[in-house]
DNA sequence: TACCTATGTACAC
DNA sequence: TGTACCTAGGTAT
């Protein structure tokens, strides 16, 4: 919608009135994602860098833009259509060299064509973190986040508690190979689906049940129901500041509890 | 109208 | 480990 044409830049908002301003009437020339890091290359050497956090959000249109409403961050308008963003929590102009120092900290993509996997499994296999904080870390893994966390751990049956030292390669590049898979057809259909098909509400005769974020997950916001595979309960705990969800039977815990 | 929750990260201690 | 950031939507009062 923006790329190679110039765009008007504002904020409705007035929180990055000074940020817009370096961008407005300045042609788009690139745009790039690493992990959640969302990098949109203007001429001039700026690159807009924003990440969603947790409450951002991006709207878009076609056409003409309609007047904001709510509190619109960054409004970028071309001649194709409209973008606004709400609530993220960056949103900053680079130059591109803070934009290297930016991906120099971040791990490997599943997304990217150029992510190394070996570069993560060198930090894993040599750390007693375990792989349920491992994965949040978006210096050694970039882009999964709660629920790919869950999710995948739950599809390769390795319980959060397992050490980095102690996952071994083969568990780990299975994780990999999911997360690869996982994130590409999340970005193929805008949602977060991992059942497969032979776990789903159809196959297994239950009711259909799709979670809050929208998609059919096996674990992720389940606690206390039955488990998808096995029927024990799921379970829930705190771990890396967020909400892990895990089955004790389908992911054993290999000799330690919790 | 108040309160809670959320696909996240940085910083103080 | 706790808290701030900061937004919208849902639920409770």
């Amino acid at each position: 919608m923006f790329g190679g044409r110039r765009v008007g830049a504002s904020s409705p908002q007035g929180r990055f009135a000074a940020g817009a301003r370096l961008l407005d009437g300045r042609v788009v020339v690139d745009a790039d994602a690493h992990g959640k890091h969302l990098l949109v290359g203007f001429d001039g050497d700026r690159v807009l860098h924003v990440h969603l956090g947790i409450y951002g959000t991006y709207g878009m249109g076609a056409g003409v833009a309609p007047a904001p409403t709510g509190a619109v961050r960054l409004r970028l308008v071309g001649e194709a259509g409209w973008a606004d963003l709400r609530g993220p929590n960056v949103c900053e102009v680079l130059d591109r060299g803070e934009v290297k120092v930016l991906r120099d900290r971040l791990g490997a993509d599943p997304l990217r064509a150029d992510a190394d996997p070996e570069v993560a499994w060198r930090r894993i296999a040599r750390t007693r973190t375990c792989v349920g904080v491992l994965l949040l870390d978006q210096s050694v893994v970039a882009g999964p986040g709660n629920i790919y966390r869950a999710e995948v751990l739950f599809r390769q049956g390795v319980h959060p508690g397992v050490q980095g030292h102690a996952l071994g390669r083969r568990r780990w590049e299975a994780i990999w190979d999911d997360l690869v898979v996982l994130m590409a057809e999340g970005v193929r259909t805008g949602r977060i689906d991992t059942v497969r098909p032979e776990h789903t509400p159809e196959a297994m005769g239950r009711p259909p049940r799709v979670d809050d974020h929208g998609g059919e997950v096996y674990v992720y916001r389940r606690a206390g129901l039955p488990c998808l595979v096995c029927g024990h309960g799921v379970r829930t705990a705190v771990l890396a500041g967020r909400n892990l969800f895990w089955c004790p039977v389908c992911q054993p815990s290999e000799g330690h509890e919790g």
